[in-house]
DNA sequence: TCCGTATATCGAAGCGCTTCGAAATCACCA
DNA sequence: TGGTGATTTCGAAGCGCTTCGATATACGGA
């Protein structure tokens, strides 16, 4: 493995100058620099990583804690993942994977200078991660908004606005009646920052109507969808209009309306909140608020890469939603 | 940031002494280790990454290369990095992420020794990576069998055996025509070897019986799978077993035998190969073949630590399938 | 008592890179 | 022609750790 001393030797240059050829940090003529990154070429060189890392104090490295858990989301969560690699590419920077079993693995990565930044998933109201995470020596960026933001960095999906968008979409259609199918209960009494938002998004869009919505918690799973409808259509069976946030659920419920004679679109209009590449698989797609993981897993890298540069004050950027019709949603019969 | 110098001072030992303590590679007499372990534990003192892999010329890093590209069955994927986080946590390792986009992304890594091995997910016949990982100069494990194995290391479920184990529960209940809705077309004309495995598997052990299968190709969606058991149903109304290798097409095809009069169990069996937490989702719940992703990950760890003490030759290991009943094989009516 | 052997610890070199200050070179003008 | 400042390159120190050979100490046997 050629080191850049060979290139140096290579090149008829010094140590240094190779070195200032690769990172750009001072001025290099052109008929030295074409030199160089000739030898470079030649020799095949990459710099060792961690000669770098122990020289510069930075390892161009950022660390990703994924929740593993199961019952977690799984098509979203590699959506995330890859738009954070992708990114992080782009900055010149790899991705170390961590898991969520074990908190202490952000400050054990942070001691041993393994990584530049924290990334962090799947962040909830009162994450036990927090303090951890404000105390960090280097940046940390999350994904998902706990209560209290106070100096840290989050990115999210802006879910009230998902709510108010799903919800408006109905109503303008025509809907009076408008039902909810959110998270698990369990998820609500955890006050999941993302179930309380999109919740509350409904509310007040349907309020702006005059209008009250019908909030039901929901298992998520196939037959967490169906209990939903069913419990939902003896209650309230006028209702014309339901946002479904609960991916799991979604084929559960669209088959539940199929089968209690109130098929989507005809018998009952659908928005749902769901990762992309859902909606298609359903027996009648559905009109999707898709969670952009992708894009937010960039900001997260940038908003990162940004604090490398510079110690930023907290912030919180949420991603405007949007929404992609599949005909589930039509006037009230 | 303590570094092993504060350790050797706080302990009044050397700094050669501390490494030793460290890594257990020389004895220590017992008061000196626990003055020394005392001084760590005191400082919170951890190595530094880079300064080991300088000195040491072993990042104890894994890269893990996963495919991202859409259509790829990503519960499963998750599984399978979810086990090898864990596993290479076991060995104090840490899990560097690699996207599939670009294969020259294993030569940097290991150039660049950011990675001591390198695993790689999703591995094809043909695969365009292979060449790479055969000239690797670190080890390098395979999860997916290529159609030539020679000098490699791979690891994967026993898709043949998965398919005479779903084949044989269906002939054991007494079906005597049964069919196999596999991967899509393009897979099996790819040569996509778990897809050609597994039908082999089923093909064989339908053939011990004097038996022939009826094999249809399927697309990876929910209509997928409607259409695979129109056109089963059409062609061959006499079968009553069927072998669903087709994850995504799975719910389709259990909603179209039931809108089709032949629901499951009592109109048609089936036995389904698919990822963890995918049978329970259904309208009826399918025994399954689980691709036990978890312990095929933690068994790429293994193989590629047990190639980092010693270079060991080629080897395929493939994990034995095991059969989870949920009701849906019963006699043929 | 002295030597050989085993055991415990030390010291220094070196891993491959970055970075700072200084040296060398050059152009330009007085 | 010498001096000045700007431009380009060099040299050496140092990042924090590992590891090899050497030293120091202890012990048993002759």
């Amino acid at each position: 493995m050629a080191t850049i001393g060979d290139v140096a030797r290579a090149a008829g240059v010094s140590l240094s100058t190779v070195s200032y050829v690769i990172s750009g940090k001072r001025p290099i003529s052109q008929p030295t620099r074409e030199r160089v990154e000739r030898a470079i070429r030649e020799l095949a060189f990459h710099p060792h990583a961690g000669a770098q890392a122990l020289a510069s104090a930075r390892s161009n490295v950022i660390a990703l804690m994924v929740p593993f858990r199961p019952g977690i989301n799984v098509a979203i969560i590699m959506e995330f993942v890859a738009g954070v690699v992708t990114a992080a590419r782009a900055f010149d920077h790899d991705v170390l994977l961590l898991t969520q079993e074990d908190i202490q693995e952000i400050d054990r990565v942070a001691a041993r200078s393994l990584a530049d930044a924290v990334i962090v998933m799947d962040v909830e109201s009162e994450d036990p991660r927090l303090p951890s995470l404000r105390a960090l020596d280097r940046p940390a960026v999350l994904i998902g908004v706990p209560e209290d933001t106070s100096g840290l960095a989050c990115v999210d999906l802006d879910f009230a606005a998902a709510g108010r968008l799903a919800t408006r979409t109905l109503i303008d259609a025509g809907h009076r009646r408008v039902a909810l199918i959110g998270a698990s209960r369990e998820r609500f009494e955890r006050r999941a920052n993302y179930a309380v938002r999109m919740r509350d998004g409904v509310v007040e869009q349907a309020a702006r109507s005059g209008l009250e919505v019908h909030v039901l918690p929901c298992e998520p799973t196939y037959a967490g969808g169906v209990d939903a409808v069913d419990q939902l259509l003896a209650e309230d069976p006028g209702v014309t209009g339901l946002v479904v946030h609960n991916e799991a659920a979604l084929a559960g419920v669209v088959d539940a309306l199929d089968r209690a004679g109130r098929p989507v679109p005809a018998g009952m209009s659908v928005v749902a909140i769901n990762a992309a590449n859902i909606a298609e698989g359903l027996r009648h797609p559905v009109d999707s608020i898709t969670v952009p993981g992708h894009d937010i897993g960039g900001i997260a890298v940038q908003m990162a890469m940004a604090r490398l540069q510079q110690d930023s004050p907290g912030e919180t950027r949420l991603v405007a939603p949007t929404l992609t019709p599949h005909g589930s949603v039509a006037p009230p019969r």
